[in-house]
DNA sequence: CTGAAAGCGCTTACAG
DNA sequence: CTGAAAGCGCTTACAG
């Protein structure tokens, strides 16, 4: 029988299996924007959790639309699968996860309800430590470009960052911008303009780092001698672009790998152990900041 | 009735109905890896083509593991997808795909079986514009850093790369790389090693082109007066680094469309109408070349 | 121990 | 025109 089914290369239809079983051994992964190369390495890293135990995963680009964002999640109840991580800054977000009968793990936003549970990175220590890298280094004009402000981890960076400051005696700036290269290079323009005399700035994410550099670039700015710039994410790109970014590195590995654990262990136990889980950042110093030397 | 169902928010389960009706109205979308970002970029346009046709796409990283591939490739069977979009480089591919009973766009590779289509872009042109807009602006020891060898792409790249030297006299040179970071990084270095008296190189992505300038910048050549370098994709990366790069762009939007089209026209008419689609690419010229002056 | 039946959530062809 | 039955490809509990 077993040699048979070798022979004829016969394969089980894993749906029609788990329309019985309520299992297909699926984790669905829904993120924004598949360009998001941060997104990309979690998901990387969740791939990776899911096959050793036995998963597939499953990428889906919901385009910060949130009726394909809804359309995903219907889909993967649909075909059992055993969980959904989710990165979304959407309002209508939380109903669809309450509908939703399917274990959920949010990351860069807290769990907002008892269905979910969250993954997300120490936002607040990140914003402080790269602005007291800042401060270190001898900056006393520091603008914080914001991303959108739906996302919890960009209320607790801004929350670190202005803390540091006070700390300092030194008075928070900031601009909010969007995570698209276009915007990315707009707000960079707009920085400049409304805050010229900025000596360091704190970037939401190491692409928008790369914006900022550029428009510096392009206006004359030196960097690091007359400006200063942190990225965030630490994503590998960071070091392979030159100058390299000096940016507050997440811990990308962990943080994917965590997230696929608490679905796959919810399939075994039949219950989501931690709700909210914060895991630490690192400051990775790279070539866009210095130590001035008066 | 149709209010009880919208009163009562059910949602039919796709999954169980594409039991019987054969068809999910899904795409998906198997890539190497979704670190790529010239594969992911084509993968936001397959989506867009996907959505405005009423289809969904499903993104599924087979981390260049043949038993990845056939693991997903049997997943989609398994849902009754309508299609799959695959870029693969391992040689047990063309018999997955002559066992799948699903029709299958092959991106980056001639269509080896009557069971396939395929999408790619003019990469004999693409090698050979590249080469030629570096022996005109005065190049005349070009290194082509070449990608992976069983992708036909590559090899296309190649013949375009030696005819250009071959017209204007110059002797090709060129050593391989794979894909990954790490290696395009070794590999760059390898290059200096090896030709120390290289003028101008060609990479085999935008990403390799960045690995490229890196490691000049390290050993102290200056780009673009000592090397110039041409990059391949035309990734939007490619404009946003500094400095911005010369590169061979790939009609990504187009190939991503196309390749949607042909799936889902197939549903409706039940074959795949042309085999080889072969897409015209552009040089576009940013700061890591230009005209010597003698 | 083997084999036929019922059920997972749907759709469609068919009987009433 | 409505409603029950059969079937899509599986699995499991149950009858023989």
């Amino acid at each position: 029988m077993q040699e048979a089914i070798r022979e004829t290369g016969f394969k089980p239809n894993e749906i029609a299996r788990s329309l019985y079983k309520k299992s297909s051994r699926l984790i669905g992964y829904i993120v924004p924007s598949i360009l998001n190369v941060f997104l990309n390495e979690i998901g990387r890293a969740i791939e990776d959790e899911a096959f050793q135990n036995g998963f597939k995963m499953i990428l889906c680009n919901s385009d910060e639309d949130p009726g394909k964002e809804a359309a995903y999640i219907n889909m993967l109840t649909s075909m059992n699968a055993d969980g959904i991580i989710i990165t979304a800054n959407n309002e209508h977000l939380d109903e669809e996860i309450r509908n939703c009968p399917l274990p959920i793990v949010v990351l860069d936003k807290n769990a907002g309800t008892h269905y979910t549970a969250s993954v997300q990175s120490d936002n607040y220590t990140g914003g402080k430590i790269a602005a007291e890298h800042l401060l270190d280094c001898g900056c006393r004009r520091i603008v914080l470009m914001r991303g959108p402000q739906q996302y919890t981890s960009t209320q607790q960076r801004f929350l670190g960052y202005v803390d540091a400051c006070n700390e300092r005696g030194v008075q928070p700036l900031f601009l909010s911008s969007q995570y698209s290269y276009e915007e990315s290079i707009r707000s960079s323009r707009e920085l400049l303009e409304r805050f010229p005399e900025v000596d360091g700035i704190l970037a939401s994410t190491d692409m928008m780092a790369m914006s900022l550099y550029k428009v510096l670039c392009e206006q004359g700015r030196r960097v690091p001698d007359d400006v200063m710039i942190v990225g965030y994410d630490g994503v590998a790109l960071s070091e392979l672009i030159t100058p390299t970014l000096t940016t507050v590195a997440q811990p990308i590995e962990e943080i994917g790998r965590l997230a696929a654990k608490l679905i796959i262990e919810q399939v075994a136990t039949n219950n989501i152990q931690q709700k909210e889980n914060i895991l630490p950042v690192s400051l990775k110093i790279g070539e866009t900041t210095k130590r001035k030397n008066k």
